[in-house]
RNA sequence: GGGCGUGUAGCUCAGUUGGUCAGAGCCCCCGCCUUACAAGCGGGUGGUCGGAGGUUCGAGUCCUCUCGCGCCCACCA
């Protein structure tokens, strides 16, 4: 605390302008954000930064989490760990696709060869998308993603994360790349991979499987339709469907197997209306029999209760949806009689929809609707990228294992999840919600272009047909490869294609497959093992809490079958910024603010502070009023700063040492500062960092309003102790509360600890609690209090007087239980307040009571204090 | 249908094991150029702590029920 040099350099107009600018340069000259790669694991704190999305422009929601994972990572910094705080891009699949197309005004064409010289139009037109090849689309992704990352780098750097730059990476890169096809080769080896022809949720725009994790529910309007099916007496048996259109695809009808009104059926066989195929009456638990007639019609497949029951009751297949989402050209297997055909053949080529109008058309005319199509809302369930309904269609597909079909496994990952530490704790329950409500596998194959390819490659055999039982797989010392453009050991390009030769898998990888590797990817797995092991398990997972059943759990699952361990020891999640009518903000609604103007019109504290403001894990309204106030303050530490070293400067003699602080109310002021510190650090240990702000920044306040005030007099004295006593006093608080305050608001705290000290704060140590009571000897927080509530009094009066503060008083008297509390002080009192006769009477009083006389001639006021 | 969270002054929110816990900031009102700060400072008016019971000497704080809101999940013909 000794600081004899006084080389204070206090400007004279402090000023917030510009210090953005000037302190991300310095951080960056002088890498104080730097890792520490010789350090043992005990001494880092790792954090597992999400990587967001590049395709889109950035939120102020991101804004929000980025802040919280900062100001942990500058704690911990400020504890003595050495920070790995990286940052990725999420720059690979369906986003960026789709930012490409219509940034340039291209679609890719998987079909259309490679064109070196293609250059995207120079004027994109929406409507007309030229057709590129893969390569050359692929390429524009990365072009393209290059110059966001450019972008969101600098608002980062603009709102002060404390990121260590040389530590980034993307989703998309060479060593992403390798290391999502390393993972994955290593699941296929042992067994926890694999492909599988199955019926798959398909979203008919994009043309691509997608996973359970990937699904929402989204109202829509529908229709029950009431449809004979005929006994082979020619009797009718009704369902209710809403989905007509699948008459053709209907392999059975299910009834539960209590349900007395079906008990005959059971056993024999229907025949569907127009298409005249005869389907079985099964029975099953999962038919409700207060549904609609109780008895369901199942096709193939209309949605997943249809894949279970197929499986379970091991029905015929006969598919009509095609990849495209239209009605396939062949009626299916079972559709033989001419009348059927002919009914069929109305549908095929046709969308869902207008099949849908067709088949009821159809129904209507054969009399096999029963009264017209009643009108609901139901929720059906789509892409969550995706603006059609999903259907469900047969395709090859790569899946990984996740609990969702073993019960053994599905509970090994429960118990995971109970092996790191949740912030707040009862976000776990998602995630056992999540794994508990499995019903497959994760797929993991997209098929789409930009994205991690798989590193497989068939056999052709003699016929051209692939060999999907024996595929090959590369070295992988060679990856990342790309099995459309690199040739499988063994083979020449000559083969690709031809029978006898081979053929690359042509899918790319689930965007989550990728990252659900970032502990892997940013902390150099395989790649630089002694990184590594310095940081993994990561010490910190931050994230959202909208992407625990994806990202999160799937880390999980990745570490749990590559590592044998959870990837992280604690996971922290960051609610939602709401607008202010209490909706989650989102671009549709035009309600988004960008946070490079909010960056610019307040300030990088200002933000940092109103979004430290949210708690971990709570939802918080977006609120530029925080944002004033965040200003507010960062300005106020700029002028107390300053008012505080030209008060410490004014003294060329004394030594600032802890042991001048001598007077009663000194003492307690830093006897309250410890507690300060000891409540902050203790919030910040469990992630709190928003109760250690408000701590923090109530005591700077109270600071500034009372005990600046009290001892303004006694500061200037240079001659006494009393004086050299406030000094060092307003020196310790003030090194405390800059280095309590860095976290949060670390442009200005760097900026006025830069007029007193050398080096950064952010490499300063955090303050001790133990230390300040060393300095508090006897310290007393009562007198601090009580000496403030005589003030407030004195004040009360002369405001109700309606005076200047800088009236005089003729006459103070103060009486209770605990004057000697404010007596001690009574000089600073006496000044501050402009007192000039102060008098304490000890009663029984437990209210401190203060009557002020102010002099004849102003407005008199003498009341108790409110206590 | 299952699960989680939440409901405290007009607004945004603190109130950690039940006992000065009825608070802070904003807003509003009234004052003040007070040599750190007028983009400031001082003072003041606002609430039967969603509702109803219960436990207790004592409950925003624990229990039960109930209402509202938000979110997650669900095999939603």
């Amino acid at each position: 605390m000794t600081n004899r040099s006084r080389s204070f350099r206090v400007p004279d107009k402090p000023s917030l302008d510009g210090i953005e600018a000037k302190w991300v340069d310095a951080w960056d000259e002088s890498g104080v954000y730097h890792f520490d790669r010789q350090a043992s694991r005990e001494d880092v704190f790792s954090i597992d930064t999400p990587p967001p999305t590049v395709s889109g422009s950035l939120h102020i929601g991101h804004v929000f989490s980025y802040t919280h994972t900062d100001t942990i990572a500058r704690f911990q910094r400020m504890r003595g760990k050495t920070v790995f705080y990286p940052m990725g891009w999420d720059d690979n699949g369906l986003p960026t696709e789709r930012r490409v197309q219509n940034y340039y005004g291209v679609r890719c064409d998987p079909t259309i060869p490679y064109d070196p010289d293609f250059t995207p139009p120079a004027k994109p037109d929406p409507k007309k998308q030229v057709a590129i090849s893969r390569r050359n689309f692929v390429e524009l992704c990365h072009r393209l993603t290059v110059e966001d990352e450019k972008v969101f780098e600098g608002i980062w750097r603009k709102l002060g994360l404390s990121v260590d730059w040389r530590h980034t990476y993307a989703t998309i890169d060479e060593s992403s790349r390798a290391t999502a096809q390393r993972a994955f080769l290593r699941n296929f080896q042992r067994g926890e991979a694999y492909m599988s022809e199955a019926p798959t949720l398909w979203d008919v725009t994009y043309r691509t499987a997608v996973a359970q994790a990937e699904l929402e529910d989204r109202e829509r309007p529908g229709a029950y339709h009431r449809v004979a099916f005929h006994r082979p007496d020619g009797t009718p048996v009704h369902i209710e469907t809403t989905r007509p259109e699948l008459i053709p695809a209907c392999v059975a009808l299910v009834a539960h197997p209590d349900d007395e009104r079906y008990q005959d059926l059971f056993g024999s066989t229907v025949r569907t209306p127009l298409f005249d195929v005869e389907v079985p009456v099964k029975a099953h638990r999962l038919a409700e029999p207060d549904k609609g007639s109780g008895i369901a019609m199942i096709c193939t497949f209309g949605d997943i209760t249809d894949v279970t029951w197929w499986r379970e009751l091991q029905l015929a297949t006969r598919p009509i949806i095609g990849w495209d989402g239209r009605v396939v050209a062949e009626p299916p297997a079972g559709v033989d009689s001419a009348a059927g055909r002919e009914a069929y053949a109305h549908l095929a080529g046709a969308t869902v929809h207008t099949a849908r109008e067709r088949v009821v058309a159809m129904l209507r005319e054969s009399g096999d609707l029963d009264g017209e199509p009643r009108p609901i809302t139901h929720p059906v369930k789509f892409y969550e990228r995706g603006d059609k309904p999903l259907e469900i269609v047969t395709t090859r597909q790569w899946y990984l294992r996740n609990g969702g079909r073993e019960p053994e496994l599905r509970d090994r990952l429960i118990e995971r999840g109970r092996e790191f530490t949740w912030y707040p704790p009862h976000m776990r329950a998602r995630y056992d919600n999540w794994i508990e409500g499995l019903n497959g596998d994760w797929l993991i194959s997209r098929q789409r272009f930009f994205g991690v390819p798989f590193p497989v490659w068939y056999p052709l055999d003699s016929n051209g047909n692939p060999r999907y039982d024996a595929p090959v797989l590369p070295d992988e010392a060679t990856l990342p490869i790309d099995p459309s453009s690199d040739v499988p050991p063994g083979y020449t390009e000559e083969q690709r294609g031809q029978p006898g030769g081979f053929t690359g898998d042509p899918d790319v990888m689930d965007t989550w497959a990728t990252s659900s590797l970032t502990p892997q990817i940013a902390g150099g797995w395989q790649r630089d093992p002694d990184l590594f092991d310095r940081v993994f398990p990561m010490d910190l997972r931050p994230q959202a809490h909208d992407i625990i059943r994806t990202w999160l759990f799937a880390t999980v699952v990745r570490s749990h079958f590559e590592h044998d361990t959870v990837p992280w020891r604690r996971a922290a999640l960051s609610g939602w910024i709401l607008d202010p009518d209490r909706k989650k903000m989102s671009k549709s609604k035009g309600n988004v603010v960008t946070p490079i103007d909010l960056l610019e019109k307040y300030g990088s504290d200002a933000v940092r502070y109103w979004a430290a403001n949210g708690r971990p894990g709570t939802d918080t309204a977006f609120d530029e009023g925080q944002m004033k106030i965040g200003r507010r303050l960062a300005i106020k530490i700029l002028n107390a700063t300053k008012f505080a070293l030209s008060v410490a400067g004014s003294d060329t003699e004394a030594e600032l040492d802890p042991a001048t602080v001598t007077e009663p109310l000194d003492r307690s002021v830093l006897a309250v500062l410890a507690d300060v510190v000891e409540d902050a650090t203790a919030a910040f240990d469990t992630f709190d960092y928003t109760r250690a702000l408000e701590r923090t920044e109530r005591f700077f306040w109270n600071l500034c309003d009372d005990y600046l005030e009290l001892v303004k007099v006694r500061a200037y004295e240079t001659d006494a102790p009393a004086g050299a006593s406030a000094r060092t006093t307003l020196l310790i608080a003030l090194s405390t509360l800059h280095r309590l305050f860095a976290p949060f608001l670390p442009f200005v705290a760097e900026e006025a600890w830069s007029w007193w000290q050398e080096g950064s704060v952010h490499a300063a140590s955090w303050p001790e609690a133990s230390q300040l009571r060393t300095a508090a000897v006897d310290g007393d927080p009562g007198v601090l209090a009580a000496t403030s509530e005589v003030l407030r009094a004195i004040r009360r009066a002369k405001s109700e007087a309606k005076l200047s503060m800088r009236a005089e008083v003729e006459r103070v008297v103060v009486t209770g239980k605990s004057v000697d509390a404010a007596r001690v002080a009574r000089g600073d009192i006496s000044a501050a307040g402009r007192a000039a006769t102060l008098e304490f009477e000890l009663t029984d009083d437990p209210e401190l009571r203060v009557d002020v006389t102010l002099p004849p001639g102003s407005e008199q006021s003498s009341q108790p204090s409110a206590g």
